[in-house]
DNA sequence: ATTTATTTTTAGACATAACTAAAAAAATAT
DNA sequence: ATATTTTTTTAGTTATGTCTAAAAATAAAT
């Protein structure tokens, strides 16, 4: 069994870890908000136990073994929310901070079962694709709005970063997750997007742009 | 905050601290699987949050506030026993290990939602009473000895009143707390009972089967 | 190519919460 | 009443996981 403190590491690894790239030490603990220090201690006990690949100096990334106890984590830490906002009607900004703490509950009849209570569902509140029990995630074909170009479609799947301020915005703007939009006109001077979405025309800023998720289907028409 | 490990030593006191007196250190340590050294330690950290009442050599005893976090803990557990075995379908003998991972998980709001969640429930998966939010825990189902009729069961709680002739009365008849009773004769003229104890018949005057509190189970064979 | 700055690691300190072994207090027995 | 046993506490050790401060390695700048 992995602490709880060595599983928060291995999902911060997978985390920052872009692509097999390795991932910094200052990375890691800015991402904990932790010391360096502390970070290089628990980096060297990991590759103890054969978690993470890691030379000194040179950063780390997870090895097979250290990747599926993240997407484990994960597994779980997105189940959870799927609980805390389908059954338990929390506020999709309200329930990071329960499931870190429930994500490391140790019982996988427990998941099993909450994986079953919520109908095996695909992706949690706020898109992201929930890891089967052996690990495999569904890469789906996300492209953050900045990226779209005038007249190109797609449905919300989820947001970048979800801070309470984002999400609150979101939930004021009655915009929710598969809803349908299109992108009627982009602003030069301020990078704004002008949007249609549920019949209405909205202003979006530059920045609520850089982070929401969707998927694009082809939008020609 | 509490520390987990502060939070189940509340628990351990209370569980073992029948009708206010003091718990011993051993009995503690004996609970919890753990040495008697290390319940002192804690006991002293404890006492200085005003948690507990503690004397050296003389026990500890769970103040107001004490019990209060007690409480919550064990509403918090048996809340999630329910759920795990009404929503999750695990048998009622599987839960208890889950559930004392749940019972630390730290969210008034989670435990609200979840009270709601299972309709208010007022009696876990094992009968136990699930103390309110306020503390609030229904009475066990105590019986005076006296209640019973011929052929009931029950298992000795405590008593009425401790004076120190029944207690002495008690210990010379080796009855104690746990020990489990039958009803076999109540005799009508002077209102003493014939019990079966330990695979011995004790004669039982009336005096005393006023005193004695039992929880009784369903005795009809 | 050296110097300077940044990143990372090491070394040592601290808190928590457990332990063992020994001392002290309380309870029991002679 | 004293000796013995049991219970409880103290003192010192250990493991985990954090920290600060200083040293070492790497990266960036002149």
């Amino acid at each position: 069994m992995n602490s709880q403190s060595e599983e928060d590491y291995l999902k911060a690894v997978y985390h920052l870890q872009k692509e097999n790239k390795s991932v910094s030490t200052n990375a890691i603990a800015s991402y904990l908000e932790m010391k360096p220090s502390s970070v290089s201690d628990m980096l060297k006990k990991l590759a103890d136990k054969k978690l993470i690949y890691y030379k000194k100096y040179k950063g780390s990334s997870l090895t097979k073994k250290g990747k599926l106890i993240a997407l484990s984590i994960i597994r779980k830490h997105r189940l959870w929310e799927t609980f805390l906002v389908d059954k338990l009607g929390f506020g999709w900004g309200h329930v990071h901070n329960i499931a870190e703490q429930l994500e490391h509950i140790d019982s996988e009849e427990l998941i099993d079962k909450l994986d079953a209570f919520l109908q095996f569902p695909k992706y949690d509140p706020h898109g992201d694709p929930i890891p089967g029990k052996d690990g495999v995630i569904e890469a789906l074909n996300q492209k953050l709005l900045i990226e779209l170009r005038k007249s190109d479609k797609g449905i919300i799947t989820g947001v970048k970063k979800g801070t309470p301020s984002l999400l609150n915005y979101l939930d004021k703007e009655k915009i929710k997750l598969g809803d349908s939009i299109k992108v009627l006109e982009i602003r030069e001077f301020d990078g704004s997007f002008l949007i249609l979405i549920n019949g209405k025309k909205i202003m979006l800023s530059e920045k609520i742009c850089q982070n929401l998720l969707l998927e694009t289907y082809d939008g020609d028409n």
